[in-house]
RNA sequence: GGGGCUAUCGUCUAGGGGUCAGGACACCGCCCUUUCACGGCGGUAACACGGGUUCAAAUCCCGUUAGCCCUACCA
């Protein structure tokens, strides 16, 4: 690769960043930062009706907690402003650029305008369908009636129409897909720029045509994009011709599925990037499970094939990443796979690297407790699946309980535990290796067994016969905790 | 309707003429165990269908079926 590859993702301000739009970000930036090139945030927001300030501010804010940091776009909180040479990279800020890329279309006769109107083409659309033919403008039984060549109305505004080859075959070469052919004639004039708001004026062009201009001012390389974009690609390949444009290389990534099959979306829990955020999910297993959608990682040529090869790091994701190794088929979204990997990312983390992830889910209390705690309390729950299982196995650590499970208490608070129970309060050396000398010594005593009372010592710390190591429980409810808890079962 | 893409265990996939069709997640069983987990070991489970080509097809070709995408003055 001579030049230095540049990769964009351009989601458009919808009110929130999709799943599926975060895993297409996520393969242009491993092929970016693999190949040491540069990846863009592009804000596509030309659909005037969908795109807000606050909009954009959510995929911003996406993005950064995926830890998909671009290389140039728009700068967060900063709503207008932009880092990098090729800006601005919100759609509407380059108006002055689309419009006189379009008259030059239209001065060199590749562009025309077209006024026909909304109703005029329902018209005409319904006609042809009515027999039973796709609606095609000025194609095919609607031939002759575009304004290809006819003189327009001046007086009238107008919108800006592509003229498409009508022979032969547009051929896509693409790295996923391979190469495929789109018979022209499938294809008609398309709007390159929407009915203006006066006479000969140019409007709002569509995204089509953005996209091209964009994707080469912007000096995209490689053009990585959802696969509901193949079909879209032979109707901008025209275009970088007529503008003489160099063609970027195209791969386009099959879509995310449902866990049935169908098109992922709000009835599947969660299509939002902050829904998956507030499930407890670290950044690094929702990029892990969505890098593992529809690529094979190959290790020297061969297919991951353990446990521990499948845990790849972003680093090892980086230096492993192939659009060679991509799957040309939709990939279903395996949620089951995501929370393996989510636990066992956070088993795998330090505590250090935990914390700032888990603080979110804690209570406030949390801030003023010292490293030492913080570092067994987060040890001590590291086997949940996610960080809001590590939240929930540390409410006792904050609290005393409120409510006691029933069932436990009779199963483990026996009358003979209870003497027991009260020399716990006696216990004085708070180290582990303190508490578990001090439990035996109990243990022997009163010829009980470990189960006994631990199990007892749970239901009294903690309400219900659930919790960590019994001697990390004890330390985290510190030695005065544990007398006050204890207090009321003897 | 037209055009395009796709099709291996429940899921993600390896394999691209000769494999007992391999792995991971999930599931089931056993072991470990101070609870819940973790962990260890083992198991169930797949080439969509129909035709070709070939000594031999999951693999190549052609159909069919199914799913998805495009067919907007959405992106």
């Amino acid at each position: 690769m001579s030049q230095k590859v540049i990769t964009r993702f351009a989601p458009s301000p919808t009110g929130m960043l999709h799943i599926g739009g975060v895993r297409t970000a996520l393969f242009c930036w491993l092929f970016a930062r693999k190949h040491g090139g540069t990846f863009i945030l592009r804000i596509e927001d030309t659909d005037l009706s969908r795109s807000t300030d606050d909009n954009i501010r959510i995929i911003e804010e996406g993005m950064a907690w995926c830890g998909l940091d671009w290389d140039e776009g728009p700068i967060v909180g900063d709503p207008g402003q932009w880092k990098g040479p090729h800006g601005p990279y919100r759609q509407m800020q380059r108006m002055d650029l689309y419009k006189s890329k379009i008259q030059e279309l239209l001065d060199k006769g590749l562009a025309y305008r077209c006024r026909c109107s909304r109703e005029a083409l329902d018209e005409r659309r319904k006609a042809v369908e009515a027999a039973g033919k796709v609606f095609q403008y000025n194609r095919g039984l609607d031939a002759g009636k575009g304004c290809a060549d006819a003189h327009h109305d001046a007086s009238r505004p107008c919108a800006i129409r592509f003229r498409m080859p009508v022979d032969g075959d547009i051929v896509v070469d693409d790295l996923i897909k391979g190469e495929t052919r789109f018979p022209a004639e499938s294809l008609d004039d398309w709007i390159l720029a929407r009915t203006g708001d006066a006479p000969g004026e140019i409007g709002v062009p569509t995204y089509n045509f953005c996209v091209v201009v964009d994707d080469t001012h912007m000096a995209v390389t490689h053009v990585i994009r959802g696969d509901d974009h193949l079909n879209n690609t032979p109707k901008q390949i025209p275009l970088f011709r007529a503008f003489g444009y160099e063609l970027p290389a195209f791969a386009h990534v099959p879509m995310i599925l449902g866990a049935d099959g169908a098109k992922l979306s709000k009835r599947h829990g969660a299509t939002s990037i902050t829904e998956y955020q507030a499930m407890g999910l670290l950044p690094s297993a929702v990029r892990l499970a969505l890098a593992r959608l529809s690529w094979t990682p190959k290790i020297d040529g061969r297919a991951v094939e353990s446990a521990e090869e499948e845990l790849l790091t972003d680093d090892q994701m980086i230096q492993l990443f192939d659009l060679a190794d991509c799957q040309k088929s939709a990939a279903r979204f395996d949620m089951d796979k995501l929370n393996w990997m989510n636990q066992k990312l956070i088993q795998r983390a330090t505590w250090q690297e935990l914390e700032p992830h888990l603080r979110p889910f804690l209570p406030a209390a949390w801030a003023e407790k010292p490293d030492a705690w913080k570092a067994l309390a987060i040890q001590a729950t590291q086997k949940g699946k996610s960080l809001t299982d590590m939240a929930e196995a540390l409410r006792f650590a904050f609290a005393p309980p409120t409510t006691f499970d029933e069932k436990a208490v009779e199963k483990f608070m026996t009358p003979a535990i209870k003497p027991a129970l009260a020399e716990v309060r006696g216990l004085a050396d708070y180290t582990h290796a303190g508490l578990e000398a001090g439990f035996n010594a109990i243990l022997a005593k009163h010829g009980l067994k470990t189960k006994d009372l631990a199990q007892a010592l749970r239901v009294a710390l903690c309400g219900k016969p659930v919790s960590p190591g019994i001697f990390d429980t004890l330390m985290l409810v510190g030695r005065e905790g544990v007398a006050a808890r204890l207090e009321r079962w003897l």
